[in-house]
DNA sequence: GACTCGAGTCCCGCC
DNA sequence: GACTCGAGTC
């Protein structure tokens, strides 16, 4: 426990109680939270009866690192051991809230009139579920389209809001009609027996709400929790943490100025209420900032004080000095990107500087593209973090759905995903018929396609393409009874003939490569999970791969091991830190993002993303705009961001406010 | 039923 | 510029 300092020092050994732990970037946070947990062991409390809850898996792996790093183990539920541990059981758990929500759904979900193995659908999957509900309701596109309802929907559920309650706190009739959709959507995902990410953390508020004696039961596993980023926590998150503190041993860290997921119903209160809900908490304040020199802290502090409300803190740089931040122009954004990997390649060369100790920031998943581009060419290893981008892929939509199936849970899009790919002779018309039939006869659509269940009249092409699926699905689930689950999964790919498939759609080469490629990669994340998981399964693979706790990028797993620059967002940056940060594209309409200019609350947190930003660079900061930017197939001039004047001192400081009203 | 071509849209950020 | 969707053709 040596190197920290008296506040830190506090916080650590504050072992029992409610304790609220206010820390500013780069005051060491996640040590405070690993040292914490090491003590309690080391003090004799069980790893097992441990929990830490984090927001992304990037923070949770991290953790886990560090922890097995610092008491010489692996830790539960993590891939970073490469040894299967001795103890599985002694293990403190560190886990994503989504994680820690199916895990408790997975055992608990039936009281709530779920089946076990409810499915979970991502995006696109709800996307054809809003379509659904649309079509149903009669609604035109102009009205109200399939991405808006999906809109409304997200925004009430992250409030914690049931259909109910939206419906009566609409204002306008296509907010209503968003209301009435969400009660249908909620009624369809029931009866396909699935949920969607939202109500994973609705569920489980619910359960503990409805079912006291699962809430206790629940509540008993732990003794400690610890929460990473607090301020981040929506009402769900913020009442199943509550419900689960039975023990008062809660610990929570935040900083209301990093707070930077209001868009998905994170509210601030919760760290600065902490009190309240806790009268006797104990409060440690970390000010001092071990992370970033005098000059980048500097930067990030000016910028931050532009925020009207927020708690007024100093952050104190321990590292004196330092290279002041740099400001840069470029006439386009390919220019932007060819100097900052010019740039980059000067350093490594140069500075004696490694591909890791570099990071490319940005707003948005558009912005990377030109990057990767541009260290492709300059044959520099990188990292494009984040972005769901991967499920996104046709190849893996389609290997994944056919796995659901094979785990025995034929769920309605999984099953239209693949009832016709690749070709058998099914079509659309065929499609439609069954699933009417399906609805109006209340039963699944897959008990439709194996015969099962009598089947309406079809023709004889669609009866043998049904039977050929049939066939093939039993014959591997018959054949592979035994296998490992990379068998299975290559059995799979075999018997329908993907690559045969694959070869059919495109003529390029070089593509069919890439898309077997990813194919391939799914098959290897199989046996990565199946070797360190100690019971492995389908079911729980699949729902790791959609929780982002497995990584199904084989190429982003090894150069990660390579050594490589890191592109990602400022949202996936947070908690992490580099020896030098490129923020590009800082331009009006990115950061600030467009979406985000209506009002005065959605521009301060845009700035606090901002302030993320800067403040992760430990050495050098670069920032950089473009002056026109590639749109929708036109170069348009740009304005440079505001935040770009505000942090360099250009911009008038809000106690010079202008006038009211004007 | 499968495939091609042209009109129409522009979907933040994450688990 | 990239992608999706629907009409039209074989």
């Amino acid at each position: 426990m040596s190197g920290l300092n008296p506040d830190q020092y506090d916080a650590v050994n504050t072992l029992s109680g409610p304790l609220l732990v206010l820390a500013g970037a780069g005051t060491g946070k996640t040590r405070v939270i690993t040292f914490r947990i090491a003590k309690l062991i080391k003090s004799g409390v069980p790893g097992e009866r441990i929990l830490g809850m984090t927001f992304t898996n990037k923070a949770a792996n991290e953790m886990k690192e560090r922890l097995g790093r610092m008491l010489g183990q692996g830790t539960a539920s993590g891939k970073t051991a490469k040894k299967k541990p001795a103890q599985d059981d002694h293990i403190p758990t560190i886990s994503t809230f989504h994680s820690l929500c199916v895990r408790i759904l997975r055992r608990q979900i039936e009281p709530l009139g779920y089946p076990k193995k409810f499915a979970i659908y991502n995006r696109g999957d709800q996307e054809g579920l809003a379509r659904n509900v649309l079509r149903e309701l009669n609604v035109a596109d102009k009205l109200l389209a399939p991405s808006q309802l999906l809109f409304w929907i997200g925004n009430w559920k992250c409030k914690s809001m049931s259909p109910e309650q939206a419906i009566v706190a609409c204002d306008t009739d296509a907010q209503h009609l968003a209301a009435v959709g969400y009660q249908r959507y909620q009624r369809q995902l029931k009866l396909k027996g699935a949920v969607d990410f939202d109500d994973l953390l609705l569920l489980t508020e619910r359960l503990f709400q409805e079912h006291e004696e699962i809430r206790i039961l629940e509540a008993s596993r732990f003794d400690h929790i610890l929460v990473d980023e607090y301020q981040d926590t929506n009402t769900s998150q913020y009442r199943i943490v509550k419900a689960l503190a039975d023990h008062r041993n809660l610990c929570v860290v935040g900083d209301d100025d990093q707070s930077i997921y209001g868009w998905r119903g994170a509210e601030v209160e919760h760290i600065l209420n902490f009190h309240r809900d806790w009268p006797d908490a104990k409060v440690v304040r970390l000010e001092d900032n071990y992370r970033s020199t005098e000059a980048i802290i500097e930067v990030a502090n000016t910028l931050i004080r532009f925020n009207a409300t927020r708690h007024d803190k100093v952050l104190r740089a321990a590292r004196p000095g330092g290279e002041r931040p740099g400001v840069l122009q470029f006439p386009n954004e390919t220019v932007e990107a060819q100097e900052t990997v010019h740039d980059i390649r000067r350093r490594l060369e140069q500075k004696g500087r490694e591909p890791r100790d570099f990071a490319i920031l940005f707003r948005t998943n558009e912005q990377p593209r030109i990057f990767e581009t541009e260290l492709r060419k300059a044959k520099l290893p990188y990292i494009l973090v984040g972005g769901m981008s991967f499920f996104d892929r046709k190849e893996v939509k389609d290997v994944l759905s056919y796995l659901r199936l094979l785990d025995g849970n034929p769920d309605e899009v999984s099953v239209l995903r693949i009832i016709n790919t690749p070709p058998r002779g099914i079509g659309k018309k065929s499609v439609e018929t069954l699933l009417n039939y399906a609805i109006d006869a209340k039963v699944p659509l897959w008990d439709l396609v194996t015969g099962a269940e009598m089947r309406p009249p079809l023709n004889a092409a669609t009866i043998r393409g049904l039977d050929d699926l049939t066939a093939q699905i039993q014959d591997i689930q018959y054949q592979t009874q035994d296998d490992s689950l990379v068998d299975i999964a290559r059995n799979l790919i075999t018997t329908i003939r993907y690559r045969t498939e694959l070869d059919r759609i495109y003529a390029e080469p070089d593509e069919r490569e890439a898309r077997w490629s990813v194919v391939e990669q799914i098959v290897t994340a199989l046996g990565q999970y199946e070797e360190s998981a100690s019971k492995p399964n389908l079911g729980d693979f699949l729902d790791r791969l959609l929780l982002g706790e497995q990584d199904a990028n084989d190429e982003k797993e090894k150069q990660l091991k390579k050594n490589a620059i890191a592109l990602m967002t400022m949202h996936s940056a947070k908690g992490l830190e580099f020896p030098e940060v490129y923020i590009v594209g800082l331009e009006e309409g990115i950061l600030p993002h467009h979406r985000s200019l209506e009002s005065d609350s959605s521009i301060d947190e845009e700035r606090r993303l901002c302030y993320v930003g800067v403040t992760r660079a430990e050495e050098r900061l670069t920032m950089s705009m473009s002056l026109t930017r590639m749109k929708w197939g036109k170069p348009r001039d740009t304005k440079p961001s505001r935040f770009l004047y505000e942090l360099t001192g250009k911009a008038e400081h809000p106690n010079y406010q202008k006038p009211r009203g004007v």
